[in-house]
RNA sequence: GGAGGGGUGGCAGAGCGGUCGAAUGCGGCGGUCUCGAAAACCGUUAUCCGUCGUUAGGCGGAUCGAGGGUUCAAAUCCCUCCCCCUCCGCCA
């Protein structure tokens, strides 16, 4: 949610930084709803104030309360249909981008900001992730299907041990950094997701357990955002990083990335959170980015930084960054991270504030961050792959369980 | 799943139709005392919205888990929902 207060003060440049997201026309419409809204509570109020009175009322008082209230009646109705349809518009304005978030609303409009590190040269045809597996069994998209569904798979031997290593060594990393490691809840109420910003632009993206009221979480992001919701909050900056499973109805994805995991609807994560003063958020989304830059280069992974552009952020976010790694299976960067700074839109959602040094309550500002995901194990398949087909595992993840070396015995699972 | 109890200010806890944004205690802040500190004492201490004011602040409205209802009037009565606690059952 916006600060309404200072969009009614600077209309003109909320305007214009909500252009760019497309969003000029809701926004128009919540000034004209916000104008309304005010000139009815006022008229509610006054009559409001006629009415208080201590003790018993005379009968002379009575007959006046009556009265004023015959005339309060009905322009309460309105108030209540005004501040809903303030409330409505509210919840549907994004947050606006900040001045360093590229113009544009494709993807293609990203600024790339680095290139590190350079696509591996094969002197045999590269293969993709899911004809890595093949011969091992280690990713079940046939028995996927069977059981759940498309887009829904098995990981099998040693690449379940790969990626779990994978997990536990971001989350360790990070821990180091100063994160706080949580495993939150996954099903989440609207609130959260409403919160979070998730709602009620994004709805159709995600799963609903409507006998309980409760939603999958699409990302720890909403868990994590959530988690301080409606609190007061000491100690800024305060970091977490979590652990999660994540789904995604990935409507309107049909036909896209079909092919092995890289797009399913069930997928874990270690994500980063970030609740910070707002002087302070810029300067934490960078910090954020470099942590998400040093796992990538830990594990060798060839990728470049991308500027997102303003009108493909999504509902909350002022400014993002992917990191997108080379994908010798597909011959492209894809992306692998993201991390968001969502300055106050969902600190405002969620009720979530801290005192100023001068005793007032201002909102914090909040970031994410993607540590690793399962793409991340993807890539180092097919980045990491030899011409028999065996794929050296970055050494940093064999502290954490992961095999030395995948596929060196070519045993495929049943 | 069954049976009870409860959700009030930063915390604890009273209030159970009007004089209640709310006693009291603790904590916090300011002060007196002191060489300094502790103790004691005095004062102060919720949030949101609107409006006026350059600021301090003034004025008005709203808020006692959430939403409805009864009433001239609700923290207090009624209904629905959410959450927490205790006991029993079941279960990773």
């Amino acid at each position: 949610m916006i600060d309404l207060r200072a969009a009614r003060n600077d209309p003109d440049a909320y305007r214009a930084a909500l252009a760019r997201k497309g969003a000029a026309g809701v926004f128009d419409e919540l000034l004209a709803a916000d104008a309304r809204w005010r000139e009815v509570q006022q008229q509610v109020d006054e009559l409001r104030a006629r009415t208080k009175l201590k003790g018993k009322p005379t009968p002379e008082q009575l007959t006046e309360l009556t009265a004023i209230k015959a005339e309060l009646q009905p322009l309460e109705a309105d108030l209540a249909e005004a501040s809903q349809r303030l409330q409505d518009l509210l919840d549907r304005v994004p947050n606006p981008p900040a001045e360093d978030t590229p113009d544009g609303n494709a993807e293609e409009d990203a600024v790339e900001v680095k290139v590190v590190g350079e696509p591996p040269s094969f002197d045999f045809e590269p293969r993709d992730h899911l004809d890595l597996s093949a011969a091992h069994g280690w990713i079940d998209v046939e028995r996927g299907a069977k059981v759940s569904g498309s887009r829904f798979v098995y990981r099998v031997g040693d690449v379940a041990l790969l990626e779990i290593a994978l997990y536990r060594w971001a989350l360790a990393r990070i821990a180091q950094k100063g994160h706080t490691p949580m495993l939150p809840p996954v099903l989440v109420r609207d609130e959260a997701m409403y919160g979070t910003g998730f709602f009620p632009s994004d709805k159709g993206d995600f799963y609903e357990v409507p006998e309980d009221g409760l939603y999958l979480a699409g990302t720890s992001e909403v868990p994590l955002a959530a988690f301080h919701g409606g609190e007061e909050l000491d100690g800024l900056p305060l970091r977490y990083v979590a652990f999660s499973t994540c789904f995604r109805r990935e409507a309107g994805a049909a036909g896209k990335d079909t092919r092995g995991m890289f797009r399913v609807h069930q997928f874990d994560k270690v994500e980063m959170f970030v609740f910070c003063e707002p002087g302070r958020s810029r300067e934490e989304h960078e910090r954020l980015l470099d942590i998400e830059e040093e796992l990538v280069q830990e594990l060798g992974l060839p990728y470049r930084v991308l500027n997102i552009a303003a009108g493909d952020l999504g509902a909350s976010a002022a400014k993002k960054y992917d990191i997108e790694a080379w994908f010798p299976g597909q011959s492209r960067y894809r992306e692998i991270t993201s991390t968001s700074n969502t300055t106050d839109y969902q600190s405002r959602r969620l009720g979530i504030r801290y005192r100023q040094d001068d005793g007032k309550l201002e909102h914090v500002h909040t970031l994410n961050g993607t540590a690793v995901t399962a793409r991340a194990m993807i890539a180092v398949l097919e980045n990491f792959q030899d011409a028999d087909g065996s794929i050296a595992v970055p050494e940093p993840l064999t502290e954490f369980g992961a095999p030395a070396r995948l596929g060196a015995d070519r045993v495929p699972a049943q």
